[in-house]
DNA sequence: TACATGAGGCTTTTT
DNA sequence: GCCTCATGTA
């Protein structure tokens, strides 16, 4: 947010600023000044001399809440000691602190999507299911996926597998065994999956006194993003405040993309009947954009079905330039037109990180990753995989979750595997010998790391024996370590030539591993840095380093982003590509609305492009390549709107030509004939 | 029991 | 087109 653009606050900014106490919702436009509102709010607070342990700002990203209270603290200097944070990660804390009265023994260990796949498969082969092939259970992550709907939308699962897995919709009931043959499996073995998470939380705080004690420590709630709450969420955040009913939250209905992820945005709107005598401010004066880029909003805006609201209005930069749609020929002129517009910038030092690149998927920015890196122009990238989601990350990783916790299954089967010689079968005998409960009563081993210790001779035979052995070292080194850097250097000792024989011609997957010890260098608390791996992908993002290491020193960055992980942030120049008909609205958002008649999905993409187009403050740039994967590619309906075309000033580049079917050459007009038909394939 | 091979299903966005 | 799972083979 520029906060530092506007030079007072208007008369809505201070009505939410002034409302220290009770309830109160905010609806703010994009670009409007909520962020001010809630660091300026958080400054008053601090000044009527509230602590600022006793203020929590909650939000979906880290990054957004750490930046907040950096700014906040240039008007006040404690807020940058305000407790904030990730609704993950308050509710871990929550969790991590009551285990006792969830029944669990020790403090749960967070688990990512994959391992809670992965988990999913162990419960099947626990249940004996994957031996039956006259029934065939859908792919791991295909049930994952849907049990996590069905618990983020509080749905019946019969309702997720109807429509997600309708092969399956007569085997609801196996399904559902299954679902807690994996609850069952995780409680037992400590795991918490991202649901869990907040499931365990909102339970924990729907039990009177525990809701007290822990809601004790704070006087005063903030919420941003409010659009994005799924039911859990918003359940912990109203429990939260439910002693004082001092809940501040903010949010546009009209930015709410995260639906697939159970976000409900008429938690938003129907937060004032929620929760009764909420007080409701709007935001409306926008002040990041130019009024030329706020027009294409509101052309985007006037395509929703629902909620149209008063368009948006610059009030601090009228005019501005009219954002340009330029038609190209394919992936590869759209790199080159982004490198050759990024490359006269590389001259004006700082320039380059008002540049934002959005794309609606993460692969659609790999060529452009491409022409970067051979241009040496630096970038950063946000969304796609994440950095602890690579296979060797996450393989020295389950070497630490070890150290943590010997009992950790999914972590010793991952390392077990990289042994040569050793399979499924292999890994999950020794694993049940290393940690046989009643074995390791009776010999006094600490766990199953001691064990392994001892019996590392006696269970593996021949050729494997020494790889067991190697291994075993290796953990037994870093466990004596003195520190978490040590400990991993450790494991990276045994875990390169391991790595180099598996992907001899990948070195890039070194340089990460050199990477990410600066990022673990930080932590000297195990279990905190496993937590916020977890957690907390954001910080540990596969990041600068994809872009030039030999480039100009002090150079910001130009950022390369998916829409959904632009949320809430702003760049001078912001660059939209990936806007065929296929990729923005995504093909299921498509199939639903013809098929089920259900257009929230499509609806929801038309969200997106709003929050694409509303990430610019000065220049708008919407680059669309005719031929994509799948040949000819039509423009995106949403922006082949009349009233959109209106607001944009459309270019095709000399080089756009394609051949027809007859082999003659169109161009320009022949172009946008092409981009108006119907013909896409 | 590890590994190769083939068939089939699913393909996005994030904590 | 790619990943996952199941079956066949050494």
């Amino acid at each position: 947010m520029s906060s530092d653009e506007i030079p007072t606050l208007n008369r809505a900014q201070r009505e939410a600023c002034e409302r220290l106490d009770g309830a109160l919702l905010v609806v703010a436009g994009a670009g409007t000044g909520k962020t001010r509102v809630i660091e300026e709010r958080t400054a008053r607070l601090l000044e009527r001399g509230v602590a600022p342990e006793r203020v929590l700002l909650m939000t979906f990203t880290r990054k957004a809440a750490a930046e907040m209270l950096e700014r906040a603290a240039l008007r006040h200097p404690l807020a940058r000691r305000v407790d904030g944070g990730t609704f993950h990660h308050v509710a871990f804390r929550i969790v991590a602190r009551n285990f006792r009265a969830l029944g669990l023994s020790g403090p749960p260990t967070v688990i990512d999507t994959d391992d809670a796949a992965n988990a999913v498969a162990a419960a099947i082969q626990r249940l004996g299911l994957q031996r039956d092939r006259r029934r065939r259970l859908p792919r791991k992550g295909a049930l994952q996926a849907a049990f996590s709907r069905a618990t983020n939308l509080r749905a019946p699962l019969a309702d997720v597998v109807a429509r997600d897995l309708p092969d399956f919709a007569d085997e609801v009931e196996t399904l559902q065994r299954v679902r807690r043959a994996w609850s069952e499996y995780k409680l037992e073995r400590g795991y918490v999956d991202y649901d869990d998470v907040l499931v365990m939380a909102a339970k924990l705080l729907g039990l009177p006194e525990v809701r007290d004690r822990v809601a004790a420590a704070w006087s005063h709630v903030l919420v941003d993003e409010y659009q994005d709450v799924n039911a859990w969420q918003a359940d912990i955040a109203t429990a939260l405040a439910a002693p004082h009913g001092n809940l501040m939250v903010v949010g546009d209905p009209k930015q709410s993309i995260y639906g697939f992820r159970g976000a409900r945005h008429e938690k938003i709107v129907g937060f004032a009947d929620d929760v009764p005598g909420a007080a409701v401010v709007h935001l409306t004066d926008n002040y990041r954009s130019t009024q030329a880029i706020l027009d294409v909003a509101n052309a985007v805006m006037a395509q929703m079905a629902s909620r149209i609201d008063r368009p948006l209005r610059a009030a601090a930069r009228p005019g501005g330039e009219r954002p340009r749609l330029t038609v190209v020929e394919d992936e590869r002129a759209v790199a080159d037109l982004v490198a050759d517009a990024l490359q006269e910038r590389l001259g004006d030092p700082g320039a380059l990180g008002g540049h934002a690149v959005l794309v609606r998927n993460a692969y659609l920015s790999v060529p452009l990753q491409g022409e970067l890196l051979r241009r040496k122009i630096p970038f950063a990238v946000f969304g796609g995989l994440r950095f602890t989601e690579a296979a060797h990350v996450k393989d020295v990783l389950a070497g630490l979750r070890i150290l943590h916790n010997g009992f950790d299954e999914l972590a010793w089967l991952r390392l077990l595997q990289l042994l040569d010689g050793v399979g499924e079968t292999t890994a999950a005998r020794w694993f049940a010998d290393f940690s046989d409960p009643d074995a390791l009563a009776a010999t006094g081993d600490g766990g199953p790391l001691a064990r392994a210790r001892r019996r590392g001779e006696q269970v593996a035979s021949g050729k494997t024996r020494a790889g067991l052995q190697e291994l075993i070292a290796a953990l037994d080194r870093a466990e004596r370590a003195v520190s978490v850097a040590e400990s991993y250097d450790q494991l990276l000792a045994w875990y390169l030539p391991v790595l180099s024989r598996r992907h001899p011609h990948e070195p890039y997957r070194q340089q990460d591993l050199a990477f990410f010890r600066v990022v673990v260098e930080r932590y000297a608390d195990l279990g905190a840095l496993l937590a916020d791996l977890a957690l907390d992908p954001e910080t540990t993002r596969q990041a600068v380093h994809a872009g030039a290491p030999d480039a100009a020193e002090g150079l910001r960055p130009v950022t390369i982003s998916t829409i959904h992980s632009a949320k809430g942030l702003e760049w001078d120049h912001v660059v939209l590509v990936g806007v065929d008909d296929r990729t923005l609205p995504s093909p299921w958002a498509v199939r639903r609305a013809a098929r089920d008649g259900d257009e929230g999905e499509l609806e929801e993409e038309k969200r997106l492009l709003y929050v694409a187009v509303t990430r610019a403050r000065e220049r708008l740039d919407v680059v669309h390549a005719l031929f994509g994967r799948q040949g000819l590619q039509r423009l995106s309906r949403f922006l082949e709107d009349p009233g959109v075309q209106a607001t944009l000033d459309v270019a095709t580049s000399a080089r756009a030509t394609f051949a027809d079917e007859g082999g003659a050459t169109l161009e320009r007009g022949g172009l946008l004939a092409a981009l108006a038909g119907d013909e896409d394939g």
